[in-house]
DNA sequence: AAGCTCCCGAAATCG
DNA sequence: TCGGGAGCTT
């Protein structure tokens, strides 16, 4: 119970050794001139100092590729080095767990070690650690379920159908939208309707929705992804004695991102900086806490130093609710703040930077910025106009090929995209063109159907309360309970005031069939035998997460079932279930301490970016948004139309065109070497085919810049890609396309609907199709060609054909539009 | 209650 | 194109 407390009393028992902890000025010891630490090395002086400053708020505004993860872990590392803080003392919040666990990693690969005790994680990871160590003081049990996007509409789609709400106009996705936005500017149903307009029908529905769903949320013992932020402020706000615990703890705290940082997360780092008061003081010495060498000349322990690193060109999460003035009014926020500049790029030719500086400088309201590269221009930005996706597709793969076998590792190149529907036609094509890549993010493992049925188990025992997880597997797998039944359960829990769990352990009383009653029980009992199972007070022994899984997949069937089924898609569901299987019991090798809940969180908190693998030699594709904070060689930007950058969506939302035209620049700013900029005047969507424009955005590049393979004007035949007029006109745009504002009829009729894009998207079997060296092969698209050798076995296999007039490629024989002659 | 078919509406970005 | 829901039959 004393962590529950003091988060932590003894690392700061006294000064570390080597010299006292300074939380404000100048080292008393100066830096005296001659040594200088390893940790600076290399460095140039706006870095160097944005390692060495010491004062109570620094702002470091970062361009991209300046150089920032550097700077922040070896300022971190330097706080270490010099003794100036124990590792407990740091807080360091970055925007993924992956970004996070980096900067451990770089810290530790500088200290060697000394890194353990650090807090280094995402604002919802560290509220988390706050909540269920506090759970108390917020009205929660320690075991809340975190409730996820799903999750939330699942609840809210419950809540309008019950209302009949969706008469008004209300949907899941809408609802959920709306409250997402109240809770981060942290308001609650009680502070938003003491505001609303009651007359509107609509705005007291609203009010209703959101105060069902606040009770829902209540009663199952949960939070949603912001309450984790909103509920760790009004828990710091409501008890001061726990906010000075951590005020006390955190003394350095360092925020990554800044410039994407909302209302709500604002408000944390600000209550985690305050001062404590010297009665506060008083009161931690008295009961035992260790202050004594933190206070300052009025007996309160000053507020801890706040580092935070941003770049307002790269603001992209608007849409969830950051702020950018954060970043801009931090210096009135936070008097006495240092401000440093970091414009130098170590990242990107010359080229792109120049084009990135171009786009961005289009956005008002911004202070200038103007990043610079010692590394000389490099090649010229690549455009391409395709006909249609696939066409853009089989660019894109084509030109992977020719930097791989010009030496580039398929790891270091990358393809970005505003819209996941757009992996469709990228993944058709590179399959086809045996390209290894990987989706980064896209459809999350955690949030497959059978994956989150499995884990609504564990928390159905880790959080009995949750009512949602018990609803989810009542009837998962089948086993006769139907919606009457589950209604039927729920009002009887509601009419006698109980949990629906304890609803189940009594549905004899309910006067249902025996078969159904005996459905439940058997579940009701298979929950309390794996609940007891985890009980510290069973004495009969300790389950630990992966034992408890293979418990409840036993007990439930849930496994044996998808593996005997017929469906040929179960068997990848069992797969998936039996990798989770595999991963709880890595957790436990890993967290030995750690159980249930713990890895509940963890699962609950990964981020599309977190599955990154650098080691596997892959091309990486990813939406913008996920390539934030990476880097590669060579970046396919691809999509570049309007409608799709800027999305049509942000057409009518104020400041929309702008923060689209940041994930633009955030998509340039990637690339190291080279840069590829496609687009396609046709794209497949809703089943048909839709005609785009070139995006607005292409023309704010200078046009030296672009080596059009293609350009739009002259992408109205399938013409390979021979460039006819290359760059024909000044503006970058050959004739006719999009112009400005004159009215542009249609681009010629679309050829490309014909042959080729539909015949792309059938699936196309081979079968057993075998090639050897020397085979000639005719291809629809490449014409005729020679086998060179054939490589990988099975459906893999992969030929390497050299063509009479299309040049050598690689394709997957089962599926490649070829055939022997 | 389960399983089937048919029809409709949907997809922007995310911890 | 695809997934969910309605509505049908078994």
């Amino acid at each position: 119970m004393t962590t529950l407390f003091d988060p932590d009393n003894t690392p700061a028992r006294q000064a570390p050794p080597g010299g006292p902890i300074i939380v404000d000025g100048e080292r008393p010891d100066g830096h005296a001139g001659g040594y200088q630490s390893p940790l600076l090395e290399g460095l140039n002086p706006q870095q160097r100092e944005a390692v060495e400053y010491r004062g109570p708020a620094l702002l470091i505004i970062a361009g991209a590729g300046s150089g920032k993860t550097s700077v922040l872990t070896r300022r971190i590392a330097s706080l270490l080095e010099a003794r100036e803080a124990w590792p407990s003392q740091i807080l360091a919040i970055t925007f993924t767990n992956k970004a996070a666990a980096e900067m451990r990693d770089r810290v530790k690969a500088i200290l060697g070690q000394g890194a353990d005790g650090m807090w280094i994680s995402t604002f919802h990871s560290s509220c988390v650690r706050i909540l269920r160590r506090e759970a108390e003081n917020a009205g929660l049990s320690a075991s809340f379920s975190i409730y996820d996007s799903a999750d939330t509409k699942v609840t809210l789609k419950r809540i309008i159908k019950s209302l009949d709400a969706d008469t008004l106009g209300f949907t899941p996705g809408n609802a959920s939208a709306k409250i997402s936005k109240l809770k981060n500017e942290l308001a609650d149903v009680d502070s938003y309707s003491r505001n609303a307009n009651m007359s509107d029908p609509q705005e007291v529905m609203f009010v209703e929705i959101f105060r069902q769903y606040t009770q829902r949320l209540r009663a199952a013992n949960a939070l949603d992804f912001d309450d984790l932020i909103g509920e760790t402020v009004y828990l710091f706000r409501a008890f001061p004695r726990v906010a000075a615990l951590y005020r006390r703890r955190f003394r350095h705290i360092l925020v990554d991102e800044y410039q994407d940082t909302n209302h709500a997360q604002y408000s944390l780092v600000r209550e985690l900086t305050r001062p404590v008061e010297p009665e506060l003081a008083d009161e931690m010495e008295a009961t035992g806490v260790h202050v004594r060498n933190l206070r300052d000349a009025t007996g309160g322990i000053p507020g801890a130093s706040l580092t935070v690193v941003g770049d307002s060109d790269q603001s992209i999460y608007a849409f969830r609710g950051a702020d950018t003035r954060n970043i801009t009014e931090f210096e009135r926020d936070f008097p006495g703040t240092r401000v440093i500049l970091l414009e130098q790029n170590y990242r990107s030719t010359q080229n792109i930077l120049s084009a990135a500086n171009a786009v961005i400088g289009h956005n008002f309201d911004r202070t200038d910025k103007k990043l610079w590269s010692a590394g000389g221009d490099g090649e010229k930005i690549v455009g391409f106009t395709a006909y249609s996706g696939h066409d853009e597709a089989q660019f894109v793969a084509d030109e992977i090929e020719v930097l791989h076998s010009a030496g580039m590792a398929y790891r270091d190149m990358a393809v970005f995209y505003r819209t996941n529907a757009q992996t469709r036609a990228l993944e058709e094509i590179l399959v086809r063109s045996a390209v290894p890549y990987r989706v980064v993010g896209g459809t999350k493992f955690y949030e497959r159907a059978e994956i989150k049925d499995a884990l609504a188990y564990l928390i159905a025992v880790a959080n009995p309360n949750d009512e949602l997880a018990l609803r989810r597997i009542l009837n998962t797998p089948k086993r006769g309970i139907g919606p009457a039944t589950e209604t039927g359960l729920a009002s009887f829990a509601d009419a006698n005031q109980i949990s629906f769990r304890q609803a189940m352990r009594d549905s004899a009383s309910l006067g249902l069939g025996p078969k159904v009653t005996g459905a439940i029980l058997t579940l009701a009992t298979l929950l309390d035998e794996a609940a007891l199972s985890i009980d510290p007070a069973n004495p009969a022994g300790q389950a630990n997460v992966s034992e408890l899984l293979t418990f409840l997949l036993d007990g439930s069937g849930l496994l044996t079932l998808l593996r005997n089924s017929r469906d040929p898609q179960d068997e990848a569901r069992a797969e998936n279930i039996e990798e989770l299987v595999a991963q709880t019991k890595d957790f436990n090798k890993e967290n030995p301490d750690s159980g249930l809940v713990d890895f509940l969180t963890q699962v609950s908190l990964v981020a599309a970016a977190d599955d990154l693998d650098d080691a596997s030699g892959t091309v990486s594709l990813m939406t913008l948004h996920t390539a934030k904070g990476l880097e590669y060689e060579a970046v396919f930007l691809t999509g570049v139309e309007e409608g799709l950058l800027p999305h049509q969506m942000s057409a009518h939302e104020p400041g929309g065109p702008a923060e689209e035209r940041r994930l633009f620049y955030v998509g340039i700013t990637r690339a190291r070497q080279r840069l590829y900029l496609s687009l396609a005047m046709t794209r497949a969507q809703f089943g048909d085919i839709n005609v785009a424009m070139p995006s607005r955005y292409l023309q704010e590049i200078p046009v030296g810049l672009i080596d059009w393979k293609q350009s739009p004007g002259m992408a109205n035949s399938r013409g390979g890609t021979q460039p006819r007029a290359l760059n024909a006109r000044r503006d970058g745009f050959g004739g006719g396309f999009a112009g400005r504002g004159e009215p542009r009829a249609l681009p010629p009729a679309p050829k490309p609907k014909t042959e080729w894009t539909n015949r792309v998207s059938e699936v196309r079997d081979n079968g057993d199709l075998t090639l050897a060296a020397g085979d000639r092969i005719r291809h629809v698209d490449f014409g005729d060609g020679r086998v060179n050798q054939v490589t990988g076995d099975g459906t893999k296999r992969i030929a390497h054909v050299q063509f009479d007039t299309a040049g050598a490629r690689k394709l997957l024989i089962k599926v490649a539009p070829i055939e022997k002659i």
